[in-house]
DNA sequence: CAGGATCCGGCTCGATACTG
DNA sequence: CAGTATCGAGCCGGATCCTG
């Protein structure tokens, strides 16, 4: 059976759909394109992507880790550095993440005028 | 100023990161997706989107309209009948999601072996 | 049929304090 | 430095009931 038949996202007890409910999340899309230049410490990491608390960038990334999207290395040290890569299967994910992050940009503009006369009707 | 300096989503002020929210969002890939075809009923989408709620499905839609994504189209019959439609600006936003969409069906498989060894590991 | 209204459990997320 | 632990506010999202 070819795979393009066997998954799909619109049927709730697809499997493919956790995986959906987990790549399509603005803290993954983020951190994926933060990583996707080459590794990086969790403290870089952490002022790349403006505003997000250790606690959920650790949560992320675990969960980025046990999807295989993410590599982490640990290092022996005092103080300790940690650095996350993404794996080739994370770079594969970052080709449609991309473009998501470049739409925000292009489009806030016509975005921010259609919700500013959407708001004006009410 | 060119606009590819003046919009930055890894940037927590930057109003790109509010749009990004929303576009970063499995219920909202699946909606795009499910439109993308060609304008369709509540209940249509309803059950193309399988799981999503009457609620969930409504404050999507919402949320989608104010952004300028979706266009609303309503009937004056009985029984009522709406409709939903991609705008241009709608449209330009399956581009980026429908890959995301394909990226969950393509690699699950990846994915569900890497949860197994992730969790047999701990 | 397409919703609006309401209730509410659960999870997300931020803030703070602490540890190896 | 890179977390973990804890607390609590708030949002997400499901279930139920009601209406034009």
């Amino acid at each position: 059976m070819p795979q393009h038949l066997a998954f799909d996202v619109m049927k709730s007890t697809c499997p493919s759909r956790t995986s959906l409910a987990r790549i399509a999340n603005k803290w993954t899309a983020m951190v994926v394109i933060a990583l996707s230049p080459g590794r990086m410490r969790f403290r870089d990491l952490r002022a790349t992507v403006d505003g997000i608390s250790a606690k959920v960038l650790t949560e992320t990334l675990r969960d980025l880790e046990r999807d295989g999207i993410v590599t982490r290395h640990m290092y022996a040290e005092v103080p300790p550095r940690v650095e996350y890569e993404l794996t080739p299967l994370g770079h594969t994910l970052h080709t449609p993440l991309r473009p998501l992050g470049h739409w925000a940009e292009a489009h806030i503009t016509e975005v921010l005028a259609a919700r500013e006369s959407y708001d004006a009707r009410q």
